[in-house]
DNA sequence: CAGGATTTTGCAACAGGTTGCAAAAATCCC
DNA sequence: GGGATTTTTGCAACCTGTTGCAAAATCCTG
C-alpha cells in the first residue's frame, strides 16, 4: 500500500508522465505543474520506487561492495570510509563477505539479477583477476587494496607495494639491523609477492638477503603461529617486516611469549596503519595506506565509468609513508 | 544486452509464464516444460531480474544492515556473522552506515525507496525507539545488541544487560573489591543504563555502591580519556567494570600510562568479548555475548517477519557469561 | 494580433517479470 | 474408450516508473 506515481498524478490532477518528470533532474516541466506535483506528493508522502524506475534507466544506484577480510580489523575502518564515500555519492553499498560464499562466481550473477551500477572490490588477499570478471561482464569495477604488478586491465587503486617493501628495507637498513626476515600475508596473495619483491630488491643493494615466512592469513592468530615457527626457524633474524599490522600484533606476542623485548632484542615494522596501531600497547612502527584517499579514489573512478560506461579502466598508485612509533629500536 | 524471459521463452518454445514458473518454486510446471526451460536457460546463461519480480512480488530479499558502530572492531565480527547468516537465508545486506548519515530520518526513505523486505538495527547505542520507525512503517525490524527496558515494542535480540551488571559486580566482589567503578559507554545509550542498574543492584546487597563515569563512545580514545579523569577524580577505586572491550583497553592503557599495574594495582573487566580480548597483550577478563546466538536469532526473527508480517514483534534474551583471564586478581 | 518558434503535456508503449483465469492437455477411473 | 478430474499452459492484465512522439499550450517577434 505504499503511494504510486498513479496516486500522485490523481491528487495533483495530472499526468503520470508529469509526476515523473518533477521527479527526474532535467526533465521538462513547467514551474507550475512542478509545484502542484510537489504539493500532492509532499501530503501524500510520495517516494520513488528506485527498483522500478531501475527497469526502465537500468541505474539502480547499488554497488557491489565485496570483502573476504572481515577478521583484519584494518577493515573495518575501510568499510567505514567506503560507506561514507558511497552515501556521499549517493551510491548504496550492498555488502558481499566474500568468504562466506562458495563459490564466488556466484557473486556475480547475483551481483548481476540485482543489477548493481558498480563492484568495488575490497581486498588486499583476493586474486587481481578476480576484478576482471565483472570488467568482462560490462560492470565498472575497481580493485581497491589489491593492486599487484602482474593485475589485468581493470579499475585499480592502491599503495605501490613494491615501493612499501623498498620503505621497509630502507628503514630496517637505517636502524642498522642486518639480519632482516619478511613475513608475507598469504603466499597467493598478489599483494604478498610484490612486497617481497621490493623488499629483496633494495636489501640486495646492501647485499643482504631476507629470511622468508608467510602467515596463512592476515589475522592475529596467523601471525602469531608463523612468528612462533620462525622464531624457531630462524631466531638470529632481528626484525621483521610483516604483511600488515594485524599479523604483526600476532608475530609480536609470539616474540614475547617467547621472552623476546621488543624492540631491544627484535624488532617488528607492519604495513597499513591501523587506528589499532597507534594504542599504546600496541604502538607499532608501520607503513602507513592512505586509506581515505584510495576509497575516495576508488568511489570516485566507480562514479566515472558508470558516468561512461566505455572510459577505459584506469589504475591508480598511491603513495605510502613510515610512521614510527616504538617496535624497531632507533636510528643508530 | 542482459538475457530476459521472453528470451528464453523463445529459445525454449514455450511461454513467457513457463518460464517464470520454472523459476518459482511452488508453481505449476510439468517436469517436460521445466527441462526444456532449464536447458534453454543454461544455454542463454539467464537469470531472473530480482529487480523486476519484486516489482509483482513485492519482494526484494534486499534487508537494511543499519549500524553505527563503525570504529569498535567488535562490530567488524557482528558484521561477519550477519553477512553470513543472511546469505545462508538468501538475503542481501544494504549496508548502512548511520553515522555518516546526517539524518536518520533519511535511511527510512531510502530503504522504503529499495523496498526492503527487512531492517536489522546493529547498534548498541542507537536509542531503544529508532527501531519502532520501521516497525510502524509496516517494515520488519529487529534491533540487535540494543536491548532495553525501556524498549517499544519491536523486534529485539540482546543479552540482559541487567542480568550483565549483576554479573560484573558478583565477580568483582568474589574476587574482593571493596571499591569498585563503572565506566559505560556514552551516557545516553539504552543499554548502559540497564548494565548500571545490574551491577549497582548487586552491589548494594554488600553495602557497596561504585563509582560511575561514561565515556563519549564505544572506542579506545573515548575509554582512555575517560579512564584518566577518573584516575584523577577517584584515585582509590580498584576494579572498573567496562562498558565494552575497546572502552576497557582504553581505560587499562591510561591506568598503564600513570603506573597503575593491572590487575596487582588495579582491576578490569569488560563486556563483549571480542577477538581481540583473547591477545596476549590484552587478555581482558570480559562477559561474552554470545554473538553468533544473536546474530542467528536476529536473522531468524526477520525471516519470521518477513514470512508472516501480522506476527507480533518478538523479544529475546540471551545469557551471557564470564570469561576470565588476566585483567582481574584471582578468587581472594 | 497573427504566425512561427519553443516549451509543456499526455498518450501509449515499454522495461522484465508475475499471476488470475479460462482453455487445452494429461490423467484417472470404471 | 468415454467422461470426469486434475494438471499444465498461454493470454492478457498488471506491478511502478520512464520516455518518444505528437498535440496542446505558451511565448516571442514584428
Amino acid at each position: 500500500m505504499p503511494i504510486t506515481l498513479q496516486d500522485v498524478a490523481a491528487r495533483a490532477g495530472v499526468s503520470k508522465s508529469a509526476v515523473s518528470r518533477t521527479f527526474t533532474p532535467g526533465a521538462s516541466v513547467s514551474a507550475k505543474t512542478r509545484a502542484k506535483v510537489e504539493v500532492a506528493a509532499q501530503e501524500l508522502g510520495y517516494m520513488p520506487n528506485v527498483l522500478a524506475s531501475s527497469l526502465t534507466t537500468g541505474r539502480t544506484a547499488l554497488i557491489g561492495l565485496i570483502s573476504n577480510n572481515f577478521t583484519n580489523p584494518y577493515f573495518l575502518e575501510i568499510f567505514d570510509l567506503f560507506t561514507r564515500a558511497l552515501r556521499q555519492a549517493e551510491l548504496r553499498p550492498l555488502l558481499i563477505n566474500l568468504s562466506a560464499e562458495e563459490d564466488a562466481s556466484k557473486s556475480l550473477s547475483m551481483l548481476r539479477q540485482y543489477n548493481v551500477d558498480g563492484v568495488i572490490v575490497a581486498s588486499s588477499t583476493l586474486p587481481p583477476d578476480f576484478a576482471k570478471v565483472f570488467h568482462d561482464a560490462g560492470i565498472p569495477v575497481v580493485h581497491a587494496f589489491g593492486w599487484s604488478s602482474e593485475a589485468p586491465q581493470t579499475g585499480r587503486v592502491s599503495i605501490d607495494n613494491t615501493e612499501a617493501g623498498h620503505l621497509a628495507a630502507v628503514t630496517l637498513i637505517e636502524r642498522g639491523y642486518q639480519k632482516v626476515g619478511f613475513l608475507g600475508g598469504p603466499q597467493n596473495a598478489a599483494t604478498t609477492a610484490d612486497r617481497l619483491r621490493g623488499f629483496r630488491t633494495e636489501l640486495e643493494t646492501q647485499g643482504l638477503v631476507p629470511e622468508v615466512q608467510f602467515a596463512t592469513a592476515y589475522s592475529y592468530e596467523a601471525g602469531r603461529v608463523a612468528m612462533t615457527r620462525a622464531l624457531e626457524s630462524a631466531p638470529e633474524v632481528e626484525a621483521w617486516f610483516c604483511g600488515d599490522d594485524v599479523i604483526a600484533i600476532g608475530a609480536m606476542d609470539a616474540a614475547t611469549a617467547l621472552g623476546r623485548r621488543i624492540p631491544a632484542d627484535i624488532g617488528f615494522i607492519g604495513l597499513n596503519d591501523m587506528n589499532m596501531a597507534a594504542w599504546d600497547r600496541i604502538a607499532l612502527t608501520t607503513i602507513r595506506q592512505p586509506a581515505q584517499q584510495i576509497v575516495a579514489t576508488s568511489v570516485d573512478l566507480i562514479r566515472q565509468g558508470i558516468a561512461d560506461p566505455t572510459k577505459a579502466p584506469q589504475m591508480v598508485l598511491l603513495p605510502c609513508t613510515l610512521v614510527d612509533r616504538k617496535t624497531l629500536r632507533a636510528r643508530s
